[in-house]
DNA sequence: TGCCTTATGCAACGGAAGTGCATTATTTGC
DNA sequence: GCAAATAATGCACTTCCGTTGCATAAGGCA
């Protein structure tokens, strides 16, 4: 897929094979994934470079990282246009205690949270745990 | 001082040497506080007997526990009648960059969130992360 | 006092993030 | 095209924190 290296070099990303088929899975994946999923779907690659791919597509800014509570960081692809910043692009994520799975709502923006005088607010992390609509309906 | 050992009746805790001082540390401090930091400021006694401590004082309902996205469990102690629950008792914690402390700003309750359809909310984590006013002033 | 329940202390384990460094691949200058 | 420089990869190892198992000590109750 040509599309793949071109995401790639819009965010100067130097496409190596490894980059291009963790792209491609992230990509296929509804939702969010965590290193040792990437590492369990190419069972015959290494962790680190693994680890070093998603960081990268992190810093690049084509993917971010989630912190659902879980202890395990999830990554997953931006929107379109999205440069994770505060007041328009950061967004609901919801953990499922059931299937374990982590998905961003982003068509749930954060709000603009007023705190306290004197507090500044960089970052913003909102997580619900709960049961995702897959589980519900079964 | 007695109004410890009430506390710690009043919630079915057993008032051992160890839990009293505990949870004198906790009242004295006004912001979370990690198993690192109570085993610190104990420094001859026991982590695993903190560990168990503070796990404790969550399950028996007089503090809660914080994942403010460090990495590091924090806890705190609850507020009066507090039980914890999703749309009267959750609120927002903040955790500062600069002084590395994370505060519970009981204040900002967390407002009821709209998920899309067949979403069960159990729980919410809302952290912001920023300077807070302490070190904002300085 | 003696029994039973609970708390404690010590040791070890496990998962996950992160780092150092040698090797391999790729780009760049000539 | 070739050599040097730069970047990516693979392997080993570390660190940090949470957690558990188990033996011992302490405390409550009959
Ligand atoms: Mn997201
Ligand atoms: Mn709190
Ligand atoms: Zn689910
Ligand atoms: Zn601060």
């Amino acid at each position: 897929m040509q599309n793949l290296e071109k995401i790639l070099a819009h965010n100067h990303i130097k496409p190596t094979a490894m980059r291009l088929l963790v792209l491609q899975f992230l990509l296929n994946k509804k939702v969010a994934i965590s290193l040792t999923d990437v590492e369990n779907y190419f069972d015959q690659s290494d962790r680190t470079t693994l680890y070093r791919t998603l960081n990268t597509f992190v810093a690049k800014g084509i993917s971010h990282k989630i912190d659902d509570g879980t202890g395990i960081t999830k990554y997953a692809l931006c929107e379109e246009n999205c440069h994770c910043e505060i007041n328009t692009d950061l967004h609901l994520h919801f953990h499922c205690t059931n299937c374990n799975e982590t998905v961003c709502i982003t068509d749930y923006k954060i709000p603009q949270i007023h705190l306290p005088k004197g507090y500044i607010a960089e970052n913003v992390n909102l997580v619900v745990k709960g049961i995702c609509d897959k589980c519900n309906c079964k």
